[in-house]
Order: structure tokens, then sequence, then C-alpha cells
DNA sequence: TGTACATCAGTGAACGCGCGTTCACTGATGTAC
DNA sequence: TGTACATCAGTGAACGCGCGTTCACTGATGTAC
């Protein structure tokens, strides 16, 4: 009886997660679309094919929403920066570099709202600590990269790291021309950067 | 009596830019008091102690107004840019970065500012233009910097800008601890930026 | 087997708000004759 | 000098909209006896 109920209990909730689960799949799609600050409950309601009441029902508000959107593409870029660097464990920056940054910009929306999160000053505690958690994520597995090269491989990550939002961000809307132009010219920054951060630092200033 | 038509139209004019400038000025004191996103017309409108309405009679909309104070706060970068590495002709890069940094820091509003509109995609081709000319100008200033060190002046620019723009975004909210913590690690950052970018890049993968 | 009740996903309508923008108007100043 | 008119900075009120969020309700399903 207890294990029936237990096991009809637990059905209901995978049910209820696998409806939470909707509602993000279809923020997600939705910050494809259109730009962050543009989006709003009714829209994903709208691609959920629900009422735009019932997200309330599987979330205590919007910015809950939002993160969780954002940390379920989030965690999809850890995976992917694990593997990568995985492939090159003889810390191969130049191909590390060239594939993070294109896959960054396949998967826009995420670069997209990760900076809007970096940059919001209006986080509750909570849902700072999470994304701040993840942000710590991603810089330890590009720590990794730089951990038989450099005696300050965090310092390093961070750096690099830095670098690649730069790119991402500066040239954006630089300076119109087609969308694969911008393209050629982030991975032509990426070689750059990659070269500098090629060898062995010399010597890192105390101070 | 043309010539005394002139210099009253004239006087006329001089008087309305200064209104003008009265309210880009206190549309620059409210950026530096909330987040761009939360920015209204009607704040600046208050700011100014002025009716909302009349905003309306000196630009011809919001974004206009927004551009327009940005615009204002970045000349004073390049400005500052401009003379720094005047300051600095031996292309020090160390302390070009520690003082770009710290300028940037301190005048946070503006670069609030400037990575928003970077990541807009809803700007009219004509602001856009704009903000384009002023990132080209900013560029155009750190390209000096490396002119004597690189074939590749311009690329070098490019990238070390992103760097620059990477750490202030990268680590703005990161993570929690007080405000002096947070400018400490972005300095040590550029130190890390600063080092690598220092000697004549050894060759540039064509491709 | 049938009935009363509890649970809960889901809904449409409404609330309350702040926003960008427009409008009709006022009042001061200067000009023409 | 006085009067009719034009100009224009400035205003408060209103428009229309979209938003996040809440509410009272429905209807289906499962449970207890």
């Amino acid at each position: 009886m207890t294990a029936k109920d237990k096991s009809f209990n637990a059905l209901k909730e995978m049910e209820r997660e696998a409806r939470r689960d909707i509602i993000i799949a279809s923020a997600e799609r939705v910050f494809s679309s259109k730009p962050f600050s543009q989006v709003s409950i009714r829209d994903i309601a709208r691609e959920a094919g629900i009422s735009h009441a019932l997200i309330y029902r599987y979330f205590p508000d919007q910015q809950a929403l939002f993160v969780e959107a954002f940390l379920r593409g989030a965690e999809k870029i850890v995976a992917f920066l694990h593997k990568l660097i995985d492939e090159n464990p003889e810390g191969n920056i130049e191909k590390v570099t060239e594939k993070f940054l294109r896959h960054m910009i396949d998967n826009d929306r995420y670069f997209r709202m990760m900076t809007h999160f970096m940059l919001d000053g209006t986080l509750n505690p909570e849902q700072l600590d999470r994304l701040n958690t993840m942000e710590r994520r991603m810089l330890g597995e590009l720590e990794r990269l730089f951990a038989n090269r450099a005696s300050d491989a965090r310092l390093q990550a961070h750096a690099f790291f830095s670098a690649m939002n730069g790119i991402l961000i500066s040239f954006r809307n630089y300076p119109g021309r087609n969308r694969k132009d911008v393209t050629q010219h982030m991975l032509r920054l990426g070689r750059v950067v990659a070269e500098r951060f090629k060898g062995e630092q010399p010597q890192f200033p105390a101070k």
C-alpha cells in the first residue's frame, strides 16, 4: 500500500516535472526568436499552447523561469566544454578557442541570456547564487586547459573566458555587414587571443 | 538687420542647445543611479525638473535621447583613451590596461550603456551607425598602442578591447563579495591580459 | 456498484501598474503696423 | 504708444498598450465508504 502510494506519487511527480519541462523548452524556443528583454510570460505560454496563468503553477515568478531556462542551456555549454577540453588534452588552445566561439555563436540565445544576467543588477540573491555556481563550473572546465601550462591556471582561465565573452559581445553588431563576415571576424580575433594565450606565461607579476 | 536677425537666431539656437544639454546631463545622472532597462523618460524629466512631455520637443523619441546620452559619455572615454595612449608612447600595456579598467569601473554607467547597445537588436540603422562610428574611434585609439609592435595592429587592438570588455562584464556580479574585491580581481585579470599582449606576436597564422 | 468528497491541472477575465507618446492648452515674449 | 498677431517653451491630462500577477471558477480523476 505504502509502496503503491509512493510509486503513484512518484509518477505524478514525474508527470509534473514533464509538464514543467515543456514550459522550459518553450521558453528556450522563445528566447531564440527575440531579444531577452522582449520575452514575456504570455509569449512563452503561447509557444507552449497553454494559458499564461498556468505558468504560475510551476514557477513562482518570471525571473525563476527565466533563470531556469538559462541554466538548462548553460548545462549543455558546460557539457560541451568538458568534452571539448577532454578531446584536446594537450591544451590545444587554437582548437578550443575556435570550437568554443562557434558553439557560442550557434547557441546565441544562451550567450545573450548569460550576458543579460551578468549585467543585471536586479537579481535576487538565490538566483544570483545559482548563476554564479554555473559560471564557476564553466571556469572550472576552462581551468583544465591551462592546468599543465601556467602556475596560475585559474587566473589564466578567467582571463581567457573574459576574452571570449568580450569578442562575442563587442563585435556582435559590428559593423553592419552580414552575419558570416561577423563570424569570420570573431574567429580571427579568437586566433589572435589563442596565439597570445598559447605559451607558458613568462612570469606573473606578483604585486 | 540681417546680421542682427542672425545673431538673435543664433542666440536662440544656443539657448535651445543649452536646454537640450540639461536634459542630456539629467539623463546621464539617472543612468548612473539605476540599471539601463529601468530608466524611463519620466525619470529623466523628474531629474531635470521638467514635464516629461517637454522632452519630446527636444528629441524625437526615447532611443534618440538614450543614444545621445551615451555618445556624450563615450566621447569622454575616447578623449581619455587618447590622452592615456599619448602618455604611454612606448606601448606600456600594463599601465594602459590598469588605467583603462579603472576608468571603465569608475564610469560604470557608460560601460553598462555600451554593452546594452552592443547587445540590443532593436536599434534603428541610423543610431546603430552612430554607435559603430564611436566604437571604431575607440578601437582606433587602441590601435596606436600596438602600432609599433605587431604587423596586425588592428586585430590586436580588437582582441585587446574584447578582453577588457570581457573582464568588465564577466566578473561584475561575481561572486558576491564587496565591490573592492571585485575591482581587485578585475585588475588582476587585467595584468594577466597585459602580460599576454605584451610582446610582439610570434607569427600570426594566415589561414 | 454507487455516491459524496478531495485534489489538482488548467482557464479566462480582471487588476493594477508604468510606460512611451500625443494633445489641447497656457503664458510669456517678440513683431508688425 | 498701443494693439493685434505669431512664435514657441512648457504643461497636465489623457490615450492606448502590454505587462506580471492573481482570482474565482471548471472539469477531470481518483478515493473513501
